[in-house]
DNA sequence: ATTATATAGTTAGTTATCAAACTAATTATT
DNA sequence: AATAATTAGTTTGATAACTAACTATATAAT
C-alpha cells in the first residue's frame, strides 16, 4: 500500500493547486472588474513589463494558451482600444500586437487595483514559504510542458 | 522597488500554478476520457475513498464548487448511471449521492487509467519535493478560503 | 514550376464553470 | 398560527477556455 498512499499524496498536490488558482483567480478577477479579466490584464501586463510588438502565436505560447484563446482575448483588448493589431509588412500571414497609451492606463489601474490584494496576502501570510516553493513549481510546469509535446512544448 | 519586486515574484507563483493545473488537468482528462471527466472522477473517488451519501451541497463544499456546478456533475453521473440519487425521507429539499455498482466499475478504470500518469512523474520528477510543498500549499489554500468568506469559508 | 507541407490566424461549436434569480421546504420570530 | 428568514437544490444566461476544421500565405520538395 506503499505507492497507493503516495499517489493519493500526489493527487492531493494537484487537487490543491487547482483550488488555489480557481480561488485566487477568483478575487483577482473581482478587484480588475469590469474594465478588464485576468487574462486580458495579463497580456497588458507582459507588454508592461516585458515588451509588446509579439505576434498572437508567440503570446499563445507564453501564457501556455490556445491560439484560438489568444485570437479572443486580443479581440477583447482591441475592441476596447488597449492594444492595435499591425499586419506583418514582410508575412501577410502575420500580425504584431502593440499596447496603445489608453492600454498602459487599464494596465496600471490594474495594478492599482490588484495591490491591495498582495499586500494583505503578505500582511497575513508567510511569503516568504511561497517564494521558496517557486522554483519546484517551475520544474513541475516545465515537466509537463515538455511531457505534452516532448519536441517543441506547445 | 523592492516590494514592487516581491509583488512580481507572488504574481509569478500564480502564474505557475495557473500553468500547472491546467497542463496536469489537460493531461489526466485526456487519460479519462471518453467515460469521465476529471470532475466526475473526483467525485466518484471521493465516494470509493471517503464514503458517499453525501448531499450536493456538502459535495459542493469539499470541491470548493458552486452548487449549480455540482447539480450539473451529479445529473451526468446519474445520467451515465454511476449514482443513484435519493431523495431525504425527513426533509424533502435534501437529497444524498450514492454510487452505483457501474459507478465504482468506472472509478476503478479511472484509476487504471491514471495510474501510469502518475508512475511516470515519479519515475521522473522528484515526487519528494512535490509532498514536501503540500503543507504550503495547503496552508494557502485555507487562507485563500477564508479570506473570500471569513466567516464559514464557502 | 507545380505540388505538397507547414505556419499564422480565424471561425464554429462544445464544455465547464460561475453568478443571479428562482422554487420549494424548513425553521425562527412575532 | 401567521409571517419572515433561511436552506437545499435547480434553472437560466453569461463567459472563457478548449478542439476541430477552415482560409490564406509562405516554404520545401519533386
Amino acid at each position: 500500500m506503499r505507492k497507493t498512499h503516495q499517489t493519493d499524496a500526489v493527487f492531493r498536490v494537484f487537487n490543491e493547486l487547482g483550488i488555489i488558482n480557481q480561488l485566487s483567480n477568483a478575487e483577482f478577477q473581482r478587484a480588475l472588474a469590469p474594465d478588464l479579466n485576468t487574462s486580458e490584464f495579463g497580456v497588458l501586463n507582459h507588454f508592461v513589463r516585458v515588451g509588446d510588438g509579439k505576434t498572437p502565436s508567440e503570446l499563445a505560447r507564453i501564457f501556455q494558451m490556445t491560439k484560438p484563446s489568444m485570437t479572443a482575448i486580443i479581440g477583447k483588448l482591441e475592441q476596447k482600444g488597449f492594444v492595435n493589431v499591425i499586419p506583418s509588412e514582410t508575412d501577410r500571414r502575420r500580425k504584431t500586437i502593440e499596447i496603445t497609451a489608453s492600454g498602459r492606463t487599464a494596465r496600471d489601474a490594474g495594478i492599482a487595483a490588484t495591490a491591495p490584494l498582495i499586500e494583505t496576502l503578505q500582511a497575513d501570510f508567510p511569503v516568504d514559504d511561497l517564494l521558496a516553493i517557486q522554483p519546484v513549481l517551475e520544474r513541475l510546469r516545465i515537466y509537463l510542458d515538455q511531457r505534452r509535446n516532448p519536441i517543441d512544448g506547445l
